[in-house]
RNA sequence: GGGCAGGUUGCGGAGCGGCCAAUCGCACCAGACUGUAAAUCUGGCGGCUUAUGCCUUCGGAGGUUCGAAUCCUCCCCUGCCCA
């Protein structure tokens, strides 16, 4: 049986990743985990300072969950101590240091979120504070020795700083060191990252080594595109869906992904065959993309929500209907500016924007076309004021 | 410590005494076209009760000038080179 349960746990461990290193040292603690029955230790590590995870977050999350099933134990690291630090960017510097208050309820958001796709019963969540917090300069000489900054610099984003004279801070250095000596303290087994974590997942194997523990396995994962096609999914850019959206949301989100997406889409979030939804996107890439959004919804939520979120994009923007539920806002009888109602209602964030809308023939009253900016109306009980293609009020008179 | 080059509207990056709320690209928003797609085309993209008007903005604080993002002084920050 040995031989048979190894290699279907590395058929399952390997789908959707880019990279294993190394698979023959998979084969190894897969065989002595089974051999003497007990669990690999899987790591993987975020940065608590947001506390919203999004799909490109759950492209990882789901390969632990391959793990979980498999009847290992997943270690889930909150970064709190170096999230002070940041991941080596270049966009942002040292973070301010957030309170054991923030972090217990950036905790319990994780946990609700990730909650989606992991067992949390078998889930252990850890806090690198607690050990980092404590390393003594001493050992944090020893940790920088292990490396030449020639080798730190190898990391892409070090190197295309150095090379366009960007400023790097040194303390962005001790990120890798860290992120690796978390996964000595963890004792980890496997880590799992993207892709762009890879110069990090090394630095845990280099630091392993060097604290004479065996090396922790490096999986890679893809990084998924953002709604818009391009970029990484990241909050960000602006082109994240996050986790925690209302079905309806996360629905339209989907929808509004470029034709060459999806294929990824289909692949990295939802558990359908290749075969099946790659004819599917050939054949007829509308429906393709109806059902992408519905597997994806009904992962997070049920099948009923994702019908229900179904129904109500079709409703708006296919037969361009009103939504169900639409914000209301309270106007005075009488004659009133528009423009003021549409910057009032909070729909729009000024004035001038108001205007400019109107001029762009993007503000409707009961789907007529609004022309004149400095236009009042006299508004009656229940209109229906449309901003574009998808913003909705519903006018109430006091 | 010294020399040089820089810090501009979300980002990149022009401007270098008035015509600058500030070229342009990206991002973003709207309109047309559609499958709410994408691509493309067009327009917009600091704010103000409607403006040949006013206010805020070009690292910070002062100053010169009728007038400064543009000149001067001091300060802060970044890169490169030297030590």
């Amino acid at each position: 049986m040995g031989m048979q349960e190894i290699e279907r746990q590395i058929e399952i461990i390997k789908k959707n990743t880019v990279e294993i290193i190394e698979e023959q040292e998979l084969k190894e603690k897969l065989k002595r985990s089974i051999d003497k029955n007990i669990p690999l230790r899987i790591k993987y590590g975020i940065d608590p300072t947001a506390p919203e995870i999004h799909l490109g977050h759950t492209v990882p999350i789901k390969k632990l969950k391959d793990f979980q099933d498999l009847g290992h134990k997943v270690l889930f690291l909150i970064g709190d101590f170096t999230a002070r630090i940041g991941d080596p960017t270049g966009r942002k510097e040292t973070r301010p240091v957030i309170s054991e208050e923030e972090i217990r309820h950036n905790l319990s958001r994780y946990k609700e979120q990730v909650g989606k796709i992991l067992d949390l019963s078998k889930t252990e969540f850890v806090y690198n504070s607690h050990w980092l917090a404590k390393l003594t300069l001493e050992e944090i000489v020893k940790l920088a020795s292990i490396f030449t900054i020639a080798q730190i610099l190898e990391r892409e984003d070090f190197f295309n700083r150095y090379k366009s004279n960007k400023p790097i801070f040194f303390h962005e250095f001790l990120y890798p060191l860290l992120q690796g000596y978390d996964s000595c303290a963890l004792k980890a087994d496997v880590e799992i990252g993207a892709t762009e974590q890879k110069f990090n997942l090394l630095a845990g194997r280099t630091i392993q080594e060097a604290f004479g523990q065996e090396k922790q396995l490096v999986i890679t994962m893809p990084i998924l595109r953002g709604t818009d096609g391009k970029l990484k999914m990241s909050k960000t850019y602006g082109n994240h869906i996050p986790v925690d959206a209302t079905p309806d949301d996360m629905f339209g989100k989907i929808m509004s992904i470029p034709d060459d997406l999806m294929e990824e889409y289909f692949s990295l979030l939802t558990s359908l065959d290749k075969t099946f939804f790659k004819k599917m996107i050939k054949d007829n890439p509308r429906e393709a993309k109806g059902l992408l959004a519905k597997e994806i919804v009904k992962e997070f939520f049920d099948e009923k929500k994702a019908e229900e979120a179904e129904r109500k994009f079709d409703k708006v923007f296919k037969e361009k209907q009103i939504p169900d539920e639409i914000p209301e806002f309270a106007v005075e009888k009488g004659e009133v500016s528009v423009v003021d109602i549409l910057f009032n209602s909070g729909i729009l964030p000024s004035k001038m924007e108001a205007r400019r809308m109107i001029i762009q023939k993007a503000v409707k009253i009961d789907n007529n076309v609004i022309e004149d900016p400095y236009i009042k109306i006299k508004v009656r009980d229940g209109q229906v004021l449309k901003v574009g293609k998808r913003k909705f009020i519903r006018l109430r008179v006091k």
